[in-house]
DNA sequence: ACTCCAATACTTTAGC
DNA sequence: GCTAAAGTATTGGAGT
């Protein structure tokens, strides 16, 4: 993180202060940046959902084919996760 | 992505549900790997929201900053004329 | 819906716009009567817990227990509009 | 619910299991019992949203009213002053 | 335009 | 008290 620099024109607040602003400024153009990231993904994923509709498939069941698979994916973490709670539950965890 | 073989042993229709079922394999593949690239960026975000805590901001104004800088300004005047309105008939303003 | 009352002093403008207002203000306080009632509930939920929790049951765990139940439950509607999607994607309805 | 039977074949070890499972049963079941009184409410505020909606109400707007009305001035008047702030530093005011 | 469902954001709660 | 996680509410987008 860079230093603010201390203007002499400036008091030691109106310096914080200006460091501040632009630590926020930065912040939120990153968090802005990131955001238009996701949202040129988002779009792409809406063009291969196009694409594959101009192939015949039918979108949504694709999109159950794809939830499933990602629940599969989760579920083994929340069978374990759900493991441990009782395992806790029942003493046999710290 | 290797192009369905028609094999001497398939019929025309066994190749072309091989042929389907490649590519909506190969569609979904590509979706799931941009809802991970998703999923990544999003995490930033959080990351970068955190760090801003972390220096003393206050999150849920800067979502609000960033909510408002991404609407429009008609937008945006649109809501607040309709808000106002509201909060008259309600007697929370003036 | 009692009609708005239009008083002689009024123009029908005006009737209009105090029986907009009064219909909000009804709308806007059903809503936060239920929401009232909505807490009230909440907090009972809370107080089982905690007395549960008194009586030596892992709060966590029971949670889980919860979770697990009502997945239970909603599965079965799930899995019947599953069914129904690849159905329809099969050309098997509609 | 009935109470456990201390049965003379059981140990009191098996009494308290079976004790203490009846009594988990009775939260489960309560809390059960509550979430869905909850969830009947939760319903019933929908509706009255779909209701205002359908007499031309803004339902957005309603939400940010009664957000507002459930802060207490103190509060409001804080997260206001911080909003102006950031938007201040980011240029978004005078 | 409107309904429905998925995604996001916010709030609350549990554990350290 | 703070961080991490769950649950809940709100928003946005897709399909009809």
């Amino acid at each position: 993180m860079p230093t603010a620099a201390l203007r002499k024109e400036e008091s030691v607040e109106q310096a914080a202060t200006t460091f501040a602003k632009d630590q926020l400024r930065a912040f939120v153009e990153r968090i802005e940046r990131l955001e238009e990231e996701k949202k040129a993904i988002a779009d792409d994923i809406k063009d291969v959902f196009a694409e594959a509709k101009g192939n015949g498939f039918d979108v949504k069941a694709m999109r159950t084919v794809i939830r499933l698979r990602k629940q599969d994916a989760d579920e083994r973490r929340e069978q374990e996760s759900i493991l441990e709670t009782y395992m806790h539950a029942l003493g046999m965890l710290a």
